[in-house]
DNA sequence: ATTCATTGATAAAACGATTAACCAAGGATT
DNA sequence: AATCCTTGGTTAATCGTTTTATCAATGAAT
């Protein structure tokens, strides 16, 4: 009574072989409507679920897919991983979240727990400084996997992820057009594709208006340091009167610095995010923000993977999706 | 070359037979050392990882384990998942995150796709109104689980929570202390038992203190919908002095509220919050709350689960852990 | 020179599904 | 009446491991 069931205790129960039940459990094959009957009905009476590891290793599918991220924390990623499951969810896929804390070791051991479960796909962000012996192990198992926001270095994956540059210039060019000539740049850590992207994006424009020298100040991505640094870096220079951030978070946090110190966002210093997480909408101020909607970030990369699981032969693509300015509080004409 | 390796190719290219190349992956069995060391060569030049899916169907261990909670982007929730992760992780498992977004349909459909892949054990926080269905189901798959923060209707599983009657009322004994006699609950959605072990915490307080009749407010539990309530029910009670809230992001949404009121969180209204996540202590003002350390609470969470795994004859295990008051900026004492 | 352990390796039967190939029975077609 | 589909179902091989039982070879003990 107590056993987990299995096809044959299915088949015995409705008088069929296992060919036949598993025929009907499907939906596949030539069945009766007597049979399909009787066997549905013993299969919810037993409530009989298939053990997916035989039906997989047979079958050579799996709809399991796997999104592997550095920080389910961020709220960014939270968005993003909504986003992905909502769709991915909503086709019949299982999507499991792996947190890799951006440590490469870690990484490999997951993604080699990963691989062994032989997963039906993979969405990856790969952890900063990942070796390329991690990347061939995904190569080398065939597993279907679509890159997100930093890139592998192979043109083997997909690949979904921000026009980083343009976004930043955007950005410098409205703070520039407010009258700003004193802008910095603030937060991530050294080396990493994205933030240098963004970085790279930054100096165009600065450069372009002719404003005063780049200035990049180093943080981590959370509110906390960035309300630390710019504490810090403000004091050093006290020209500046425009931020522009690696993310919303620590956009969030400079704002707080502003206000310990005295200052008030979108009046004496102008700030301006990037993501648009739900919070930036409810931020003291509200942030102005390079929009990119996470949430839909999320299911243009679910809809890049169906994609691929459905025409493992497609040819591939790489799909880079603009930032638009959302303009709040944070930013105004700069002061006198 | 291309082709996927399995541990015949592996056993071929040793020289060995697949049982002896299986007793060396493992590390089980009696083997020379010159034929270990054979094998394992050729593993790694083959890159060979092995297929869990027939290794667990066949040994029936599988060393995943899944996390099932409502809402990754819930701070206090990302931050328990680091918690479980770390210490699973280094104990050499894989724990891959689900979020059921609260909706027993999705939870179940999810629960099923996990029993057929027929993992090691459930971390499990059952989705609101989950029907007794959904837990034969885990029952009957003699999945090892244990709920968290929230009980299943069943003896079987073990559980790891808070104490959350306790807590509320220390909360409201606070704010009693503090002079406050006009104090009301604020947050959650009706019905949810953790919610309302809480509230009846709260109102024991109330009237052990001989308090002003209790005050629920109703709400979300996020920041956003911590502020518009807050706003509009402090109109009608403009007697409030004092708010225990439900978690720690609709108490800062609540002081936003008052902030947009012109009241000053702390002097003109005291809040306390609830889980002590990051944000609490960044916040402006840093927020009085009940601390519960989501992130020591994943790693309990994780290490019952592991007994369990170890030990499946173990009993039935209760963890309640208590929260202790941290007192920041925004309780003080109530106004003249 | 038997017998007995011990060591190191293997053959073969699981695990629980899927699926290609096959077959029996009945009806329709010539 | 012989042939040919169609329908509805079954048999048996297969996926890639693990594991039990077995076995050959070698050296130690009688």
């Amino acid at each position: 009574m107590s056993t987990k069931p299995k096809l044959e205790t299915v088949a015995k129960a409705a008088g069929v072989s296992t060919a036949t039940a598993s025929q009907v459990m499907r939906g596949a094959g030539r069945i009766s409507e007597k049979t399909r009957k009787k066997v549905l009905q013993a299969a919810s009476e037993l409530n009989y679920v298939p053990d997916g590891r035989a039906a997989s290793m047979r079958s050579g599918e799996n709809r399991e897919i796997g999104l592997a991220i550095q920080q389910i924390a961020n709220p960014f990623n939270a968005e993003v991983i909504s986003g992905v499951s909502d769709l991915l969810d909503a086709e019949g896929y299982l999507v499991s979240v792996l947190d890799s804390g951006d440590d490469p070791d870690r990484q490999r051991r997951q993604l080699e727990a990963f691989i062994r479960s032989a997963r039906g796909g993979l969405l990856w962000v790969p952890a900063e400084d990942t070796p390329a012996a991690t990347v061939d192990l995904l190569q080398t198992h065939h597993l279907p996997t679509v890159t997100f926001l930093r890139e592998a270095n192979t043109d083997a994956f997909d690949h979904v992820g921000i026009l980083n540059a343009q976004a930043t210039t955007t950005a410098t060019d409205h703070l520039a057009a407010l009258g700003h000539r004193h802008i910095a740049f603030l937060g991530g850590t050294a080396n990493v594709d994205v933030r240098n992207q963004r970085i790279s994006g930054y100096r165009d424009a600065m450069i372009a208006h002719n404003l005063a020298p780049p200035l990049v100040w180093e943080s981590g991505d959370d509110k906390l340091s960035g309300l630390n640094v710019t504490l810090e870096k403000l004091k050093a220079h006290p020209e500046i009167t425009g931020i522009v951030c690696n993310g919303d978070m620590v956009a969030i946090g400079a704002c707080l610095a502003l206000i310990r110190m005295g200052l008030m966002p979108g009046k004496d210093v102008s700030v301006i995010g990037f993501d648009d997480v739900q919070d930036a909408a409810v931020a003291t101020p509200p942030l102005t923000t390079m929009a990119v909607s996470p949430y839909q970030l999320g299911r243009r990369l679910a809809r890049v993977a169906l994609d691929r699981l459905r025409d493992p032969g497609m040819p591939v693509t790489s799909s880079l999706v603009p930032a638009k300015l959302v303009q709040r509080d944070t930013t105004g004409p700069a002061p006198n």
